[in-house]
DNA sequence: TTGAAAGCGCTAACAT
DNA sequence: ATGTTAGCGCTTTCAA
């Protein structure tokens, strides 16, 4: 493999000198550049990004941090939108991206903090990660720049991006609303999921302003999970037969919910109608397609990336970027809809 | 950030000691060997593996490079899956993953090869490359160790995983004969993807061997896409209306097949039967579901990067795996299954 | 405009 | 069992 040394040996300069020409500064005559950069060429050369990270005490490198990239994972597609944004934009800005996943045995034998360290990448991007993950205090305490999705810690060296999911939840439920549905029951994600608290305060606070009355008990606790959420709206369907509509903490327990009430008879959106989150393939896919509040998951990836490197560039004017979601009205809840 | 050479000076042995002790080296005194330990974990140590790959000469760090990791390509979520599998045994033997996609700008300047000779992955594993991508070529011939996938090539440092998709395809084209489908269309990807090829011949080998004849105009080419199916599909039932089965080299595909037929008010399976390719998560969702021939992807990701690693610790015995595939027989083809 | 020398953190002969 | 030394490939003072 080429090294700069070679170049200075058959250009007959130091290495010093090829360093500079290579790197574009300034101090170098342009004939010499032309020769070193020929000559480079000629021998194809590449650099070598671990020794110059050595020096350089940067790896021009992030970190993704997932949690959960099982088989099981892929239905919901977040996670692989989500690296598909910040790939995106890492590979605009010429820093690569190493995936660091938790899945592993090897999660429980060294933290995201000690990972993040031993690769020396500049940052991480945090993604899926429960609040209560210990592990997440440890690395938002440590000096690795991070940006966390969905999670809202800011400090010096921590920002995130997410959604307004408080809005959110409230399109969702003032569309259930607007339909003339009165009992309206959520079936949420687990509770340490930043998300869930607020998509549930959301749905208090839409129904409190049009005057509907909050039933606790038509609440459940879905899980995120698609056979949690049948089960649980199976419950409610047979003990509260008043319940019209459902508003879901994500799309995957609204396709549970879409089987339980297919499972007792109802007609959809006639007898309940359903409404889910996030906008994932498989909403627009289901019978009938599901309404929704859209996130733009790839959206959220690449401004994480942008986040990030601009915050290990110093250019990072906030630490906070929120983006816009979207109602999407399909059959699930409005008949023949177009 | 500790170094080892902090270490030294607190337990006052000379670096080389530390070394040794950190690494599990025989020749150190178990006494000394304990309070390195020790010392290392109060002042917080992790190895700087740029240091230790740039004096090793390798980095423990493999490179997937994909191509087309957009927001679209989620939908056929082939791609994720093969990166759920290739994290999951990399984790396990405690390498690290780089992605290196080729949506980006960047493609276009650097070449498979540099971006992973820059990097200093010890090795690649290539997802989703068109079999006549240039760069393909390169890489191949370079000296960096690579697994392909679905791209049969084998050298002193190429190996490959892939299905045996001409007994798929045989396959599941004898699904639709044994149902009595005597005039089967094909809608096919684009020739340049190996596979295709392979399906296509498993295809008339099948017809074939049941004494049907080979309808060439039968067989259109969809590019792997859904609407390019759907277009062809809408084509050939319109011009040879005798057909009643279809089979796609891809799910995605099919899907646009089943479009196709409910626009002219066919009826599935009855009118016309269709079977997929893949088993991606949406054709179990599809109306109705859809009969396909199943890969598994995750295996594909793991068994690459498992076979990519033997060869890079130069106990690989051979240098290709071939998996196991699946018939998966739903609505699309036989009516009420379950 | 160029070069010499030091050093990033680590491993690996080669002593001792 | 431990230390000395050299060096991986690169950037960066400092001098010339």
């Amino acid at each position: 493999m080429t090294t700069i040394k070679d170049i200075a040996k058959v250009a007959g300069v130091s290495i010093t000198t090829v360093s500079r020409a290579l790197n574009g500064y300034s101090d170098v005559n342009e004939k010499t550049r032309q020769k070193i950069i020929e000559i480079a060429k000629q021998l194809n050369y590449s650099p070598n990004t671990l020794a110059r990270g050595l020096v350089m005490n940067k790896s021009k490198t992030i970190g993704l941090l997932v949690s959960g990239l099982t088989r099981e994972s892929a239905k919901d597609n977040f996670t692989f939108e989500v690296l598909a944004g910040v790939n995106q934009y890492v590979s605009e800005v010429d820093y690569d991206m190493v995936l660091f996943s938790t899945t592993s045995t090897k999660q429980r034998e060294k933290t995201y903090t000690q990972l993040c360290r031993e690769r020396r990448v500049d940052g991480a991007i945090l993604q899926g990660i429960r609040s209560d993950d210990p592990y997440l205090q440890e690395v938002v305490e440590s000096d690795i720049p991070c940006v966390l999705i969905d999670i809202p810690i800011e400090s010096e060296t921590v920002g995130y991006v997410t959604t307004d999911n408080v809005l959110g939840a409230k399109k969702a439920v003032e569309h259930l609303i607007s339909l003339g549905h009165k009992n309206i029951a959520m079936i949420n994600g687990y509770s340490y999921a930043f998300v869930s608290e607020q998509r549930l305060k959301g749905f208090k606070e839409a129904l409190l302003e049009a005057g509907l009355p909050i039933h606790e008990e038509w609440i459940a606790d879905g899980e995120f999970r698609e056979d949690n959420a049948e089960r649980e709206a199976l419950r409610l369907l047979t003990n509260y037969p008043h319940i019209t509509a459902f508003f879901c903490a994500s799309d995957l327990m609204a396709l549970g919910v879409i089987k339980a009430a297919k499972r007792l008879g109802k007609r959809i959106p006639d007898d309940v109608a359903i409404i889910g989150y996030d906008d994932i393939i498989l909403a627009s896919y289901a019978t009938p397609p599901l309404s929704t509040i859209a996130q733009n998951k790839f959206a959220m990836g690449y401004e994480a990336a942008k986040l990030l490197i601009h915050m290990l560039e110093g250019k990072a004017t906030s630490h906070v970027k929120i983006l816009e979601t979207e109602l999407k009205i399909r059959e699930s809840t409005v008949k023949n809809y177009d």
